[in-house]
This record gives C-alpha cells, structure tokens and sequence, in this order.
DNA sequence: TGGTCAACCAAACAAGTGCTTGGTAGGCTA
DNA sequence: TAGCCTACCAAGCACTTGTTTGGTTGACCA
C-alpha cells in the first residue's frame, strides 16, 4: 500500500469511530449525530472533514478492500498445492476478521444495500474477483486429487465464503478463541468432516 | 399449529408483502410508505390493519418462528441416532429457507436491531433455545463416538449455525439448486469433509 | 502584530419518517 | 331501508434525517 504515510491525523480518527458505529448498528441506522457525539463534536462540524456520510464508509471499505484483495493476491501467487493455498486463504480470512472485525462488519452487513449505488460497484467487483479466486483453488484441489471429485465447486465455494465471512458477527477478538484456533479449528472440519466414519455411499475415492 | 384457521384475508396478504420488502431491504431500510405503494393504497390506510410499523414484523417473525421450533421440537424428540438427528436438523433448516425465505432473511438481518427493544425478547430466547438444540445434539453425536472428539462443540455449533442459515441469502426457490441438493452436498462435506485425505494429525480415532 | 488555517460551533433547512385524524364508498345483514 | 362494518383516502403533525451556512476559537508562523 504506497499512499499516504496515513498520519494519525482527526480524520483518521473520525473513520475509526464512525466504523465502530456502522459495524455495531449499520450504517442506515446510524445517523451523522450519533458519530459526532461518539467523537464529542456537533454533527455540522464532520462535515469539515468529509463530503457526506457516504464518502465516510466508502474510504473506509475501500481501503479495506485494497488491503485485503492484495493478501489473497499473494497467496494464489505462491508456489504451492492447492490444498496449502486453501489452508492459507482460510487463515487469512480469519486473520482479517480479527485485525479488522469494523470494515468487515459492515462489508457483510451493508454490501447489499450500499451495492446499489453507483458509488460503491466495486464492492460487486471485487465480490466477483473473491468468487473466481475460491473457484479456482477448488477446481484446482479436485483436479490434482486433493479433493474429493464429487464436489459441486459453486456450492462448496458458497458454504466457505459464509461460514468464514458470517464468524464476524460473533468474534471477539481477544474472546475464548484466538482467530487461529477458530481457523484450526474449521479447517479440520472442512477437509475432514465432522465424523468418525465416512458416510455411506460414495466414501473418499482417488481419481 | 392450533391458531385461527387463518383464512387469507387482506391482512394475511399486506403482511405478505411487508416480508418481502423486509426481506429485500431491512427492517429499518423500508419505509410504511414502501409497504403501501406495493400494496395499491395509502401509507395510513395501513394503520387500519396494524398498531404500528414494528407490530408488522413481530407478527411476521413470531409466527414463523413457532412453527420452526415445533418442527426442531419433533427432530429431537424422534427416536434415532445422534447422527440421523443431525442430518434431520440440517436438512429442517434448508427446507424452512426454502419454505419462508423472506421470514428467514428478516430474522438474519434484523434481529440484532430488533432484539433492542423489549417486545423482541423473544428472538434472544430462541436463539439460545435453538443453540441448545445443537449443542445438545453435538455433545450427544460425540459421546456415542458418531463424531470426532477433538470437536470444539461452541465452535462447531457456530459453523454449522452460521453455513445453514446464511444461505438465505443467495439461495433462490426454483433456482439452480434444490434446497434438498444444498442439503446433501452441505451434509457430505460437513460429516466427511472436502479432502480426500485425512488430514496428517490426529485423524479419525474412535473413543 | 497580523495573517493563516484546521477544527469546531450554532442554527437552520428541506426532505423523509411513523403515525393520527376525520371522513367516505360499498357491501352485508337485520 | 337503516345500520354497521371493512377497507380505504386525504391531509397533516411531530419528529428525525443528512446537509448547509456563516461565524468563532486557538495554535502556529512570518
């Protein structure tokens, strides 16, 4: 990230404080008022610093976003088997959730209604770029044998991107489970399953 | 179900179409005015129907969620395996997606919203009422030696909770997918996992 | 000393919000 | 025919919302 040296300026400040508002109650339900007295000014005076409320999660997501997207990049960049880069991208995923429960908070719970503004396509896009990423990961396990051949990809896909994305409306960090257990924790549930016996019909079968 | 007979009256209907635009866009996020217009008439002619705005979605989710625990009530009263419990209880939970997708999605959304005020308690009950389904049910699976005990029951329980549910979002009645595809392809990685291989410590032991 | 500037206040505005009030049209029934 | 009842309209009220405007404060600097 080569923007700014991002100094911890009342800006800076401000956004930290407005995402913990439109993580805890959305950002519909939270009004320029409650930021401002969280910030112990009038609401008038945020207007100094941002345009609208609007531009104050877009920069919030938007940043966010970058950040996060250049992780994911790293890991299919590196030289590895597929069922080590799902390893990897789970953790990462885990890892983000803890280091910035605020803006993915409100990704998971705002998307959907601020996605229908012009503004705020890319976070469609980039929706679409974190599909494509998981796809191939699983195309790639199945196809190497590391995975089981009957799975349906869009729908695993789907089941790893909630469960891991969802675990954002109960983590605390700092709670009774380090983000690197939780991710210990599914990923031994995800490639081996949570019985003792595999299930009846079609059990694990090599290509 | 020993109700009314609830005959499909205008109510029934405006209440119809409340849920849906609740569903689509929040609790909060729609407006009595919304409600109307999809309805043919006026804003206040609602107010003839209901008391207020709130008493529309707690009509609507207390109903539901009635009917839902009543067919959890069933799973865990039946006479069989911990394991075929689970199955059962999973595949409840699809059904109910597919059944009231607009109820499910409300509750997904805005229960955290509207568990804030009192009259909503009860969504907070069954909340913990349906985690203790689970955990139940886990702890039961575990014991029998049906699944793994390295299983962390909390944790599991919020993955299996988190995977079922948030479904709601991308699923659609006579999409691509049936709810009972979903399913079985969800039971099969949640009991055996995605890998081919147990994964290298501490595979499948029996107790 | 005077000027500049970031940060903020005080007050208001227009639009949108849930909800109320008094009234009306039309069907059903005694 | 009269009375009643369900379903609705038309208009508005009180409040909240995001945002704007003009002015004030105090630190820094030449």
């Amino acid at each position: 990230m080569s923007t700014e040296p991002t100094a911890p300026t009342r800006r800076t400040e401000l956004l930290g404080i407005a995402a913990g508002l439109f993580a805890e109650k959305g950002f519909k339900n939270t009004t320029v008022r409650d930021i401002a007295e969280a910030s112990g000014i009038l609401s008038g005076s945020l207007y100094h610093h941002f345009d609208s409320k609007e531009s104050m999660v877009d920069e919030i997501l938007s940043t966010f976003q970058e950040e996060l997207f250049a992780a994911y990049d790293a890991v299919l960049a590196s030289d590895v088997d597929a069922r080590t880069k799902i390893d990897r991208a789970v953790r990462l995923s885990f890892q983000a959730i803890d280091q910035h429960p605020h803006e993915v908070a409100i990704f998971q719970n705002d998307a959907g209604y601020l996605g229908g503004f012009e503004r705020f396509g890319y976070l469609a896009e980039r929706n679409a770029q974190s599909r494509e990423v998981w796809v191939s990961l699983l195309t790639e396990g199945v196809r190497s044998g590391a995975l089981r051949h009957d799975l349906d990809i869009e729908l695993t896909y789907r089941f790893i991107r909630d469960t891991v994305w969802v675990a954002v409306k109960w983590y605390r960090p700092g709670g009774r489970h380090s983000h690197v257990e939780i991710a210990d924790q599914y990923l031994t549930i995800l490639l081996d399953g949570i019985s003792t016996d595999p299930q009846s019909p079609s059990p694990r079968e090599r290509p």
